[in-house]
RNA sequence: GCGCCCGUAGCUCAGUGGAUAGAGCAACCGCCUUCUAAGCGGUAGGUCAAAUGUUCGAAUCAUUUCGGGCGCGCCA
């Protein structure tokens, strides 16, 4: 949190126990106090709540507590005045020095000092990790984005980062995927053999199965199953793997690890998670209950089960299946045992919204192994559903019919894509527009932003030409040449290191391009402002002193923006 | 049946205890001899799904109802 918004708090924290030990109010819930930014600056800068938290708790009525605090503010240095409202908020106005001051370390790049508050941390985020049964489609791209801009932003807020994807390369799917692929195998050598209907339809696996054509020829046509089976499904495990990890990249999406499923079945670590359920009494071989929904082919069956409804979930989950194998639930509970014991202070995982079902058992498991519930946050993205020619697309794998992320990539680039992704927040589901974004740029606001820089550095450029100097700024009595509506824009740069602050506490990243586009929207209007009047322009090289201050916030403009850019990770062009 | 998410302008979405509920797109009217018109200014558009409650104050919280989405076996 910013200082002056602390140093603010903690004011009236000071002032309230101040009251209340004077047995001016009883006792208030100090959480209630909150410090804003004002939504109408004409009212302030800042505004509280304060007055009509204690409304209700005064005891002495004849003790003038407004007088009391016009007399203790006067000890804020970066007040100028205070006014309360008829309706009893408190509205601060910062002195303008103290405004220069903070736009001072925006330019200086100096204000990260203040939104440390990860304190180097190690925190995991484990996002995307979609099945490697192929493409990675639409629906993905949300949570990749989503988990790669938060990481950026964990790390901009002090947190050391370590982004993670986990690969579930085992299990059945992945049987039914080499199936589908050695099937396509021999199709290319004219056999009849269609795929069943659970298996992957999709092109892409003929087209590895032509590249094994090409390589080994009809090598498999007649080779031992046992081999076979295990060259095709390491074929279609490292080829799909691939893709998916170029896929990604493309939108500039890097992970510091791949955690296979396979390895960690093949560790001991299930072993030695199942030790530690056991000590706890949390293991215990029972039959499930009969679920809701379809159960035509259920039958009560005993099986090793993990007794989570004695923590964070509503009923038993089982571990093992009847074949003798794990469940894909046992796996990945060890996966997560396995991110418990590699020393990271916080877990985070990004899933979809068809996995929410799954979320407290998950929790269950953290909490039987650390006693921690704060420990991991499962984050959720709401589904993105692609709407073409006016009508929702039903998009299935069985079907094969769904959008890949090259194909978007292919037709929009990689900044409309993210700033999409991330502009909405990620519990709300949202209709992708492809033919909208596609026809007309204007209907993504990323543009919109990139041609405030772009606009935004043609000045800096022009000023670099006429070699203007900014070192003497700070000398400089800014008030008479700056605006109204530049203070204000101002003041909207200095709140972004609390912006960042709360985005990455509230785990939000859509409330930065929310600031973006009002920021921007603020600057196009001053820049038309000097169109239709001279003197409100940038640049006057008759006046320096005039020009050196506009530039000043210009330039810090663009610091601000191009920090939020690389944050979400678009470019930030300085010519359009 | 149960769990979670959602319902805000014609459309896509912000706002999630605070002041007169906002933006973009679409519609309409204006602004390029100009530091970049991918821009700006203006007009129009709202029962914040509904009801009740809590509160000094509710789009926001609670309860209920209606509507939509995603889930709910030993799949992954």
């Amino acid at each position: 949190m910013d200082n002056y918004i602390k140093n603010l708090l903690d004011f009236f924290y000071d002032f309230s126990s101040f009251l209340e030990n004077e047995n001016y109010i009883s006792a208030i819930d100090k959480n209630q106090i909150s410090i804003d930014y004002s939504s109408n600056n004409k009212q302030g800068d800042l505004a509280t709540n304060f007055l009509l938290i204690i409304k209700r708790k005064i005891i002495k009525k004849n003790f003038d507590i407004e007088k009391e605090l016009n007399k203790r503010i006067k000890s804020i240095e970066f007040i100028d005045r205070i006014l309360i409202s008829k309706n009893g908020f408190i509205n601060f106005f910062l002195k303008n020095d103290f405004v220069f001051k903070k736009l001072n370390e925006i330019y200086n790049k100096d204000f990260l000092k203040y939104i440390n508050y990860g304190d180097g941390k190690k925190i995991n985020v484990e996002f995307v990790s979609a099945n490697p049964t192929g493409p990675l489609h639409i629906a993905h791209i949300r949570g990749a984005v989503f988990g790669d801009v938060l990481s950026s932003l964990y790390s901009k807020t002090g947190y050391n980062v370590f982004r993670e994807y986990y690969v579930n390369d085992s299990g059945s799917q992945i049987d039914k995927l080499s199936n589908s692929l050695f099937k396509r195998y021999l199709q290319l050598f004219g056999e009849k053999i269609e795929l069943t209907e659970d298996e992957y339809p999709g092109q892409y696996l003929i087209d590895i199965a032509k590249k094994i054509k090409n390589q080994d020829h009809d090598k498999w046509l007649n080779s031992k199953e046992e081999e076979t089976i295990k060259y095709f499904k390491n074929f279609a495990l490292e080829n799909i793997i691939l893709e998916i990890k170029s896929d990604l990249e493309k939108i500039n999406i890097k992970f510091d690890k791949f955690t296979y499923e396979s390895d960690i079945e093949k560790s001991n670590i299930i072993d030695e998670l199942f030790k530690i359920l056991d000590k706890k009494d949390l293991l215990y071989n029972g039959v499930l209950e009969k679920p809701k929904g379809d159960d035509s082919d259920w039958e009560p069956r005993e099986q090793l089960l993990f007794k989570s409804s004695n923590l964070l979930d509503n009923e038993d989950r089982a571990l093992k299946k009847l074949n003798g194998e794990w469940t894909y639930f046992a796996n990945d509970a060890a996966y997560h045992f396995d991110k418990c014991k590699r020393s990271f202070d916080r877990l985070v995982n990004i899933w979809g919204s068809d996995h929410i079902g799954y979320i407290p058992r998950m929790y269950s498991i953290i909490k039987a192994i650390k006693n921690d519930e704060t420990y991991l946050k499962i984050l959720t993205c709401q589904i993105v559903s692609l709407i073409q020619n006016k009508q929702k697309i039903k998009m299935s794998k069985r079907l094969g019919n769904f959008v890949t992320l090259a194909d978007v990539y292919s037709k929009v680039g990689k900044d409309p894509i993210r700033y999409y992704m991330i502009s909405t927040k990620n519990e709300t589901a949202i209709d992708f527009d492809l033919d909208a974004v596609i026809e007309k740029n204007k209907e993504n606001k990323v543009f919109y932003c990139q041609y405030a820089y772009a606009r935004a550095s043609s000045i800096i450029n022009k000023a670099n030409e006429l070699n203007i100097n900014f070192d003497d700024y700070n000398n400089y009595n800014n008030k008479e040449i700056i605006s109204d509506e530049e203070m204000k824009i101002i003041k909207k740069l200095i709140s972004y290191p609390y912006l960042l602050y709360q985005s990455s506490y509230y785990n939000e990243p859509h409330r930065l391009t929310n600031y973006l586009e009002e920021v921007c929207s603020d600057f196009h209007s001053i820049w038309n402002k000097g169109k239709d009047n001279e003197s409100l322009r940038f640049i006057d090289e008759k006046n320096i002193k005039k020009t050196i201050s506009k530039i000043f916030w210009i330039e810090s403009f663009r610091i601000v923006l191009k920090d939020i850019f690389l944050i979400i990770g678009i470019n930030a062009p300085e010519k359009m």
